[in-house]
DNA sequence: GATATCAAAGACTCATGTTGTCCTTGATTA
DNA sequence: TAATCAAGGACAACATGAGTCTTTGATATC
């Protein structure tokens, strides 16, 4: 049992996203670039996440993607029940048996996860990213380089 | 993003061995029928949870499978780990990302969940099934069967 | 010791889902 | 009208899980 690495992408261009500007587009060929993905594929998951309502696409020429969400209201979870579908991760295989307490208890378990999911926020990732950046270049100017 | 169906078939074989009295033996035969699976696929999954220390085998004509650690000591989790094995759920898809922040929230994530089932113990399950079981045959002999 | 009953395990097939590409369509801006 | 963007269908490649078949080897019973 793994994450998609759609759910991978996914959360790693919606840190990105976060980063950028307010109103400020970027459009799928530089977002593919950062992650070594062809642009076609990444554009399938990036149309999931504006169906999903966390982005939103304008085509053209100053076209591209933005958040389309409070940044701060965007949680794991919102990503990744966008991506990989909001469906329990167990399910009794046993027929005729509604109710199956190890499906109760492997649910319930899920659930923990998902909460603590639904309560990390993706701005959070993005400031950290920024502040770590910034230390980068203040570490290499340091370093004399 | 789902769990495997051997997870699912192994729980419920650990719950049914946990019923049956110690010391008793029962073939992959009798355990497969239950679950309408062919008793070589069964074989396998038994063979893991085997290997894994939570069930013994011994082979000929009085052989069969039974639980080989204290009944009140296993939990959802050993099952589990035992049949998917125990790598994260989430692995950073960046190149050069170590310490990557997404994956460290998403694995903290996961450790909730697990913990949870480390602490969900199959022994409970199985005394609810018998439970369950002597009240539908009460409720049966009081609708007059 | 021969036989019946059990588990172990390798090789294999099949189904399914994810990953990824190619190509066409359609919308927007300049 | 041309250039640039996203959307989406069709398809190929790949990985993995699910499941079968067959052989081997250990144990108890007669």
């Amino acid at each position: 049992m793994k994450y998609s690495k759609a759910t991978n992408y996914a959360l790693h261009t919606m840190v990105y996203l976060l980063t950028l500007p307010r109103n400020s587009t970027i459009g799928v060929q530089s977002l593919a670039e950062m992650q070594n993905l062809s642009p076609t594929y990444l554009s399938k998951i990036l149309t999931k996440l504006a169906k999903g309502g966390l982005i939103e696409s304008t085509p053209g020429v100053k076209g591209g993607y933005k958040v389309s969400k409070p940044k701060d209201e965007i949680s794991f979870l919102d990503v990744i029940k966008t991506v990989e579908g909001d469906s329990n991760l167990f399910h009794c295989s046993m027929d005729h048996n509604e109710g199956c307490m190890i499906e109760r208890v492997m649910t319930e378990a899920e659930q923990n996860m998902k909460d603590d999911l639904d309560n990390k926020f993706l701005i959070d990732i993005a400031h950290d990213m920024e502040e770590k950046n910034s230390n980068t270049i203040k570490g290499k100017a340091n370093e004399g380089n």
